[in-house]
DNA sequence: TTTCGAAATTAGGCATGTCTAAATAAATGA
DNA sequence: TCATTTATTTAGACATGCCTAATTTCGAAA
């Protein structure tokens, strides 16, 4: 059973949505996350129950079938790979990746990925920080670390602090920190534990131990 | 004026069995070489015709324009600038990269081309020995300048550097102005003919006019 | 519990790109 | 030249994927 491309775009948008089967999600939620009408979902959710890829009842809701899942994260792991490729291979920032992303994941070839996937050293996060499904699907889970606890060279996206004061908050905000913000650790000293950071590949700054230590970093 | 996926698959086929614009084509050749019937590709020909890739009379026969040369070239260039990276960075056989090449020449992104084209060094043959059209028979080709020719405010891409010394290039690696970087210039000093140049949006360097006039920039 | 409004679905239309069958133009040869 | 064959185009259908407008269903408020 082969989808076109809308459908595998429908099927993504229902996956996230739903956050993975979880959640309900609406026809109008739908509409609005691919830019189109009410009128056109219902039309493409009934081919998508067709299909067996969701359970649909109409005006009572879908669930992403065990099938749908797996072709939304194999969807989901082609967009991921790419956007790898386009920032490590290609020198694209990270913020210009996602529309190519979006074409490219529509390739259909197996083989293709495979080799992607070991070219670019089977990488576990996109450039984003976002998990990239392995071949079966499966979700590796995201291991947060303190800022203090990386090593030299080691990057990350900021992804939670411990200590949410409004004072840290400001801090963080000020030397441009903020949650999601890509790091990398250019250098660690070791007699006080401090540590030179570069943000978003852009700005270097350094912070005490104490400061990082507030930090929660996903590694990639 | 875009073309779409199967529009440009019919002009580049019409490319080919024309010989690039100099032998005539039936619409039953056009046929058998798509794999379709004669009836659809007289509909596709009446359809290429008003976005004037093709001069077409019915019953007389059709002639590719310029644009339209232009524009199948450039599917050429980019199906076989994948060929490339498929074999020689994904590791597949010769034989085995037509089909997914087929559909990566459909990608739109002029910036992803560009980067690929300089990420294999602007090979001049696919994997089967056939030439790879280079990027200025398609839009109207723009000169190279030197660096240090350039006004304040002028974007471009580095193409090429005039001095090719290990030491040189050493240089350019480390601050970022790599072959394929886009940069725009910021400032010019007068006194010393100096400038400071943004690379890739994100960094900026200062270098001195020698430097400059080292490195070939494309203008866009 | 009944009604009313929001949400969802159906009806019908349009564009793309394909097909088969019918019609028409061009080419060929007696 | 004119009839016949061949190439090509048109006519009319169908599938996908989108739209607007009309209709149906559900659920919340009275």
């Amino acid at each position: 059973m082969d989808l076109t491309t809308a459908e595998e775009n429908y099927l993504k948008a229902i996956y996230h949505l739903s956050d993975g089967g979880k959640k309900s999600v609406s026809t109008n939620d739908i509409a609005a996350e691919m830019n189109t009408k009410a009128a056109s979902v219902s039309d493409m959710l009934r081919k998508l129950g067709e299909k067996e890829v969701i359970e649909y009842r109409k005006y009572y809701g879908l669930q992403i079938t065990e099938t749908g899942k797996r072709h939304a994260l194999q969807t989901i792991r082609k967009h991921r790979l790419w956007e790898v490729f386009l920032v490590e291979k290609l020198n694209f920032a990270w913020d210009e990746v996602h529309e190519v992303a979006e074409q490219l994941e529509h390739i259909h070839s197996t083989l293709l990925i495979q080799r992607l996937d070991s070219y670019l050293n089977y990488p576990k996060f996109d450039p984003h920080g976002d998990p990239i499904p392995d071949e079966f699907g499966d979700v590796r889970s995201r291991p947060r670390v303190q800022l203090n606890e990386m090593d030299i060279d080691q990057t990350g996206q900021i992804v939670a602090v411990k200590d949410s004061s409004a004072a840290f908050l400001r801090y963080l905000d000020k030397v441009g920190a903020y949650i999601g913000a890509r790091i990398k650790v250019l250098d660690k000293v070791e007699f006080d534990g401090s540590l030179e950071i570069l943000v978003d590949q852009k700005k270097t700054l350094f912070m005490s131990k104490d400061v990082a230590g507030n930090i929660l970093v996903l590694q990639s």
